[in-house]
DNA sequence: TCAACCGCG
């Protein structure tokens, strides 16, 4: 620090102290007191009275309507169509155990129709005994999409504009009124629901549907229900899972009764490896001719971690388990790598398809980005299949900007066969109908959590057998299908029977935070109730984060910052920066980068067009050095490009998603209003009066750092390149995808970042660079070191050295901008711009005055 | 040198 500088920041600071004691006395005037009537309890059972009246009428025209409904001409086809469904043969049986049972486990086969009758069957059951008005059927599921789909297809089943009987709710979308008695919600809408409504006083019956594929919220949701239930004895709860494994829920509710529907789709035949191998005789060449793979033979080296199917295939005696088959195909199965996905041998599958079997669309489930365009090139250049007038193939992944084009959907012209090259997306999200023929790779990339490191995993994995069912049914949507397995029967028989649910693969902060807000006991013991509680060490983890951000206390309470971040859906990482940019002033930029981390990342990745990708995502961030800003620049961009009328283009033009724009347009206002919500933001004071530092980089990437600590990691010069460094971990990698990437020297000596991932390496997705003033100032708590000399953060971990006189000043900003910060959690409201003047600008003073030494 | 997926008043 120049001594220019400190006495600059010294004299803001000096100015500051008087403000913010002359101002303590207005802390008390912005309370407001209830006023009681003591009229309010008479007119209340006055209008209990006539509130009985009108639900009696209104139960009855509920009544009315539907039996009209159902005497109609029009209902008749829609009648039979229900009646065939497998649902409705247990209708009776269904609508008894309800009736007789608090809690009941519905299993069935896709198409079965559970999803779509049972909820109905409760509806229709409820209003034919005049209890229409006063029934409240919840169904949750797990994705947005189907909540829409569902509640559409029910209001048309009966006849009525969706909205009326029926509706769905998800984030920022809703369509239901007054009329309402079958809702459909996403199961995060019901778990912020609980929030306000802990017993469910309103709900009568709750449905969870898709519980089998376990996920985090789902999981949640059971435990606090099982609790809830001896509460609300009126409840009824209705689990549907898709799969047999109905008894692990059963036994969780007592030994619950459980219903199961067979399904109604059409046959699916199984070819595994080996009956492939001997159909189209494609020769498996063993790594010693190809270096893409590893064959079993190469592998057997002592690895300490290996995955255990692996080691199942390499213990097999090929020749004795396969003496039916071929020579050839031996050989091909001694040469199969466990490993690494063989594309040619999908190649020739989708060949022999092509050549030999009947029309219908191929869907192939792959493992990613590269596998996806890889094998798309290869199809290209092989001779029969990338005839472009006879084969439509097309890339479907998450983050291709194809993702959306109606071509997937759509039945290709006669004459052309589709044919999908997807990742797990097509396995539930998306379902295109006129799939005949799957291949299925057999893999998909996990998420896993290594608690020790406290390190999140994305690595490829073998698929359950539950998924395997799940993508060899989307070959029998229309007609007979046929499932090509790419991986021997003996693999799939050794598979796991279920994915690990996502609570036991996942960090837990959010939901710890989600539990503390919920008053649902100590974090610990709330979770040893789970179906499958997680590991101690991750729990520990997530509070140990928790209490480094200030979020909860040294007893495990939620501390007033903690209780804000509950009001925010958010990971409370995020929801703290959202805190200090409406603090700070630059509200706009935090709710921008806040919500694209939240969502997901708008930029789209093109399979031909990447180096040009990669250049639009740097140009956004100019010699910003970070990510986060990028993703501003681009929103920013956008809405410029969108008021010109030019938003099309530009989004084509920039590699940007225009659908992930608008919905972190839509965050950004639900934020917004959630800030205003508990006092952080006074609208009526217009959007100038939190963004007056909204231009200026250095304060946004401070906030970054505030809400991204203690995601630090030490930039340290290596000759003419830089290392990075973390406390978990050690040295990690700029991820190749981010702008950093690539960039040899950065003028700044640390980077945040949102997240950290191995995959083939250990990386950091997105980073953002910034300033040993901007960590002192908005990272962790300062300690003196022990020789005296300096200051340390992260226990230890880094650590800060300079001038007496420098020390001492940073110390007292630090300690001033905590105090300001204190006060406004306590009581946002407050009005504290005009007294705090003098500390930010003094903060500001210090960002602006960066030097390097590192 | 790399990009599974889902979700929140």
């Amino acid at each position: 620090m120049s001594t220019e500088t400190e006495r600059r920041v010294g004299n803001l600071l000096a100015s500051s102290k008087e403000a913010v004691h002359a101002d303590d006395s207005s802390c008390a005037s912005s309370q407001g007191v209830k006023q009681s009537s003591p009229s309010v309890n008479i007119i209340k059972s006055e209008s209990t009275l006539d509130a009985d009246k009108a639900k009696e009428k209104f139960s009855v025209e509920l009544k009315n309507r539907q039996e009209k409904m159902k005497a109609s001409d029009g209902s008749k086809a829609m009648q039979s169509f229900r009646e065939k469904l497998p649902a409705y043969k247990v209708k009776a049986e269904f609508l008894t155990a309800v009736s007789n049972n608090q809690v009941l486990v519905v299993s069935g086969e896709t198409g079965c129709g559970k999803t779509t009758q049972l909820p109905q069957f409760i509806l229709e059951e409820e209003i034919s005994s005049l209890r229409g008005a006063d029934c409240n059927i919840i169904c949750t599921q797990p994705r947005r999409i189907s909540a829409i789909s569902v509640s559409a297809r029910i209001s048309s089943e009966r006849g009525e504009a969706l909205g009326e009987t029926v509706g769905y709710q998800i984030r920022l979308e809703s369509k239901r009124s007054t009329q309402t008695r079958l809702l459909f919600c996403t199961t995060g809408v019901l778990l912020r629901l609980l929030v306000q409504d802990p017993d469910l006083t309103s709900v009568t019956h709750l449905l969870v549907d898709e519980i089998h594929e376990r996920g985090m919220n789902e999981d949640f949701l059971l435990i606090i229900l099982r609790d809830l239930l001896p509460r609300r004895p009126d409840l009824r709860l209705i689990l549907m899972s898709a799969t047999i494994n109905a008894d692990m829920f059963s036994k969780y509710f007592g030994n619950a009764p459980t219903i199961h529907i067979p399904g109604l789709t059409f046959p699916v035949t199984d070819v595994f490896l080996e009956d492939l191998l001997e159909k189209t005789r494609y020769n498996i060449k063993s790594e010693f001719d190809n270096f893409q793979g590893n064959s079993r033979r190469r592998r057997r080296q002592p690895e300490s971690k290996k995955d255990p199917l692996t080691e199942l295939f390499e213990d097999v005696d090929i020749d004795s388990h396969y003496k039916k088959y071929s020579m050839h195909t031996r050989q091909s199965l001694e040469a199969w790598s466990v490993v690494q996905l063989d594309l040619g041998l999908v190649e020739s599958t989708i060949e022999h398809i092509c050549r030999h079997e009947g029309d219908g669309a191929i869907l192939v489930f792959m493992t990613g980005w590269d596998e996806i365009s890889k094998l798309l090139d290869k199809i290209k250049a092989n001779s029969f299949l990338g005839n472009s007038s006879k084969f439509l193939v097309l890339p479907l992944h998450g983050s291709m900007p194809t993702i959306n084009q109606r071509e997937i959907f759509d039945r290709p012209p006669s004459n052309m066969r589709k044919i999908v090259l997807s990742t797990n997306i097509a396995e539930s999200s998306i379902t295109i109908d006129d799939v005949v023929y799957v291949i299925d790779c057999g893999k998909a990339k996990e998420t896993s959590y290594d608690a020790l490191n406290k390190l999140a995993c994305l690595l490829p994995s073998w698929i359950s057998k539950a998924s395997a069912h799940q993508r060899r049914g989307r070959a029998g949507r229309v007609q007979p299908g046929v499932c090509y397995k790419l991986y021997p029967k003996i693999i799939h028989e050794a598979m796991p029977q279920y994915q690990l649910p996502e609570i036991l693969r996942t960090p837990l902060q959010e939901l710890c935070l989600h539990i503390k807000s919920l008053q649902l006991g100590t974090v610990s013991s709330f979770l040893a109730k789970a179906l499958q509680p997680p590991d101690p060490l991750a729990v520990q983890n997530a509070i140990d984060l928790l209490k480094t951000i200030g979020a909860l206390d040294d007893m495990e309470e939620l501390s007033p910052l903690g209780r804000h971040l509950c009001t925010l859906p958010l990971d409370p990482n995020i929801g703290k920066m959202l805190l200090m940019g409406s603090i700070f002033q630059c509200l706009g930029p935090a709710l921008t980068i806040a919500s694209a981390l939240a969502y997901r990342d708008p930029f789209v990745l093109p399979i031909n067009r990447k180096e040009e990708a990669d250049a639009a995502k740097r140009s956004f961030a100019g010699d910003s050095c970070s990510d986060h800003i990028a993703l501003l620049k681009a929103f920013e961009a956008w809405k410029d490009a969108r008021n010109k009328g030019r938003e099309r283009a530009f989004c084509w033009d920039n590699f940007l998603s225009p659908m992930t724009l608008q919905m972190m347009e839509d965050m950004r206002n639900q934020f917004l209003d959630l800030l205003s919500d508990i006092g952080f933001v006074n609208k009526s004071l217009g959007s100038k009066a939190y963004n007056q530092y909204s231009d200026d980089l250095e304060m946004v990437c401070a906030i970054l750092c505030a809400g991204l600590y203690p995601n630090v990691v030490q930039c340290k010069r290596r000759g003419k390149r830089t290392a990075f460094y973390t406390k978990e971990v050690g040295k990690v990698g700029i991820h190749p995808a981010s702008v950093n990437a690539g960039v040899y020297l950065f003028p700044l000596p640390y980077m945040v970042y949102s997240e950290k991932v191995k995959t083939t390496s250990i990386y950091i997705r997105d980073s953002t660079n910034i300033s040993d003033y901007a960590l002192l100032l908005f990272g962790g708590n300062l300690n003196l070191s022990k020789t005296g000399e300096g200051i340390e953060m992260l226990g230890g971990y880094l650590h800060f050295s300079a001038s007496k006189s420098v020390l001492e000043l940073i110390k007292k900003l630090k300690g001033e901008l905590n105090k300001l910060l204190q006060r406004k959690i306590e009581e946002p409201g407050l009005n504290i711009h005009a007294e705090s003047k003098g500390v930010v600008s003094a903060a500001v003073e210090l960002l602006h005055s960066r030097i390097v030494r590192y």
